[in-house]
DNA sequence: GATGAATGAGTGTTCATTCAT
DNA sequence: TATGAATGAACACTCATTCAT
């Protein structure tokens, strides 16, 4: 089982830092310490492999987004805890998140494609928690009379480019989750 | 010159859509319509039609980025232009800007890699002109007094972010772009 | 035992059908409802079960040929009762004599193959026996004075194309059965 | 092409001696001296070899075939003609022989098998010259009166009896064709 | 400019087999 | 008896690249 959990790992680290196809599977076996053709016990081939390790991630992400309190306190708070856990997350584990939003689209096409399938219930879950946020902020008179879906859109833009820049640059983080929160506080407030 | 112009129409559709690893000197040279060892003829091999794709998307990117106009009008105005900018191109060539946003950074650890510098000179580039254009707004009292740096670095990413969505869920541009504009805006100006 | 014995039932399935070398091991262990290793419990190797089945196949076949009545009646009666029993064979085992007939020869050239050694004792055997009838037939004004040597080649390369013939078009045995021994009958009988 | 040559000559010497899962790709380049991935410039994979060199022999074998004279003379010398034939090729190219009659039925199961097909066509061309034979052979008093379809059947039988015997036994083929002969001689003709 | 033929190095994968339990 | 985990060697096949023409 030990050895098993260092392909997976070896698996998470090359396939974020070379991308799929630029990972041989001797590259895999050798940097888990293990032969090869462990790899095909364990899995199917290298695509199965890379199919076990996304799931893994995301079942990762949805679970830590499911503790994420979207119900306590005023609408801005939710949609702060939202932008600070995203950030949070690709500080503490850049790499998982690397893989799912670089190394998946490639193969995007394919319908079949898990990456496809997660991102868009990951983009329906954040669009629905966003937009009721949102919506009862401007009926509780919090926020602008902004328009809710394309504002949705928007925050969700700005995360994943957020985290995008941070994989490219490693730049501060809190500094940038701090001057992302503000961003919004005074576009969305109406006292901001 | 034709079939060369054919190498590189095939090359820039295909890393894009299957990345640089994905594609194999075969598949581009069928979907040129040439036998493989014309690449080799026109390119030193297939990094180097890459690199000459790159060379050729930036160099494009750069001379439209050169000429939108960034010194008429209020400061909110050329910030406005920027984001309308890259919106328009990830609309008129979503291959290239897929290309340059997606296909690069895996190869990223390389410092030979032409898309780091590229995609460097075009941080600095778009940092400082936003960053031009925050400070004059602060100081001739159009902007509220939002700190520099930070706020560059989000509407960089907010930029990279939109295209790509725009990419993934191809999204109806012109409202997004309207979205956009209107949510830094609001963000930033003092009578927002 | 069980296991072992569902082991060689796959294995005369599997080597008819596909071939020795188109069998492999995880094949025959999944057709068998056992794990791989088990196979290196009971036997020493896949060569050795092959060795194995074989050995069970030609001492049944064996055993069965000698409870040929080759005593009794007129000479033809006893050609007549060998050809009988070959396709009675073919009919009730068709995978057991394909082995025999098609699965070993491949790899021929080996002097250890168990196949030559067995395939050469039934030759034998049977040239024996073919052999003594035609010679008495004759003696006794049976049969037309045949060449023995020749005529027990034929004969048995008509016992070994019928089987043959059987094993890929699946005809009807009885009816074959009868032509073939009328076939020789008026060949060789001097009244046939 | 001459590299293409060698290496479908060397495809038709190893996959008749060995068999063709007992064939490796590496065997057949180096046998044919030449590298491997030269096998899949020139065929799509080892199947396409296996199908090109069927085709090849199956070919030859229905050209030759044609070439025999199956109208001039009584009827016996038709079927005595045919019979030759067969012997004379197992002797000239008993390889070519042995890949139709061993190698293929291996993989028969599929019904795409070019070796099926060929083997079929084969049979109805046989079954149709030798049942005209028969049957004219009969009614011009020739003939004693067989019944026609299993006599085919029986003489087929022998041919394919006598190609295999040859090829595990090595006999002298001119002694084994005139018994072969003269056994049938004897059983059709009324004046045997 | 352009290609058919060819290759060394490497790909993902399967093989028969072993070993600790 | 029986198996889960693991492996060295080989497998069919593809890679980017070269070269003579």
């Amino acid at each position: 089982m030990n050895k098993k959990q260092n392909l997976i790992d070896a698996a998470i680290r090359l396939f974020a830092d070379q991308g799929f196809e630029g990972t041989s599977t001797i590259q895999l076996s050798r940097a888990a310490g293990v032969t090869e053709p462990l790899i095909y016990y364990h899995f199917e081939g290298k695509d199965d492999l890379l199919r076990h390790v996304l799931k893994l991630i995301f079942n990762r992400y949805f679970k830590r987004l499911d503790e994420v309190d979207v119900l306590s306190g005023k609408e801005f708070q939710k949609i702060k805890r939202l932008i600070s856990f995203h950030l949070d997350m690709v500080q503490k584990s850049p790499r998982e998140i690397s893989l799912i939003s670089n190394g998946c689209p490639l193969k995007f096409s394919d319908p079949e494609n898990i990456c496809k399938k997660s991102l868009e219930k990951q983009r329906e879950y954040l669009t629905e928690i966003l937009s009721g946020c949102l919506k009862k902020g401007i009926a509780a008179g919090e926020f602008k009379d902004v328009p809710v879906e394309w504002t949705v859109e928007l925050i969700l833009a700005l995360i994943v480019g957020l985290i995008r820049q941070r994989n490219l640059y490693a730049e501060n983080i809190p500094a940038m989750r701090d001057a992302a929160v503000e961003f919004c506080r005074r576009s969305l407030l109406i006292d901001g």
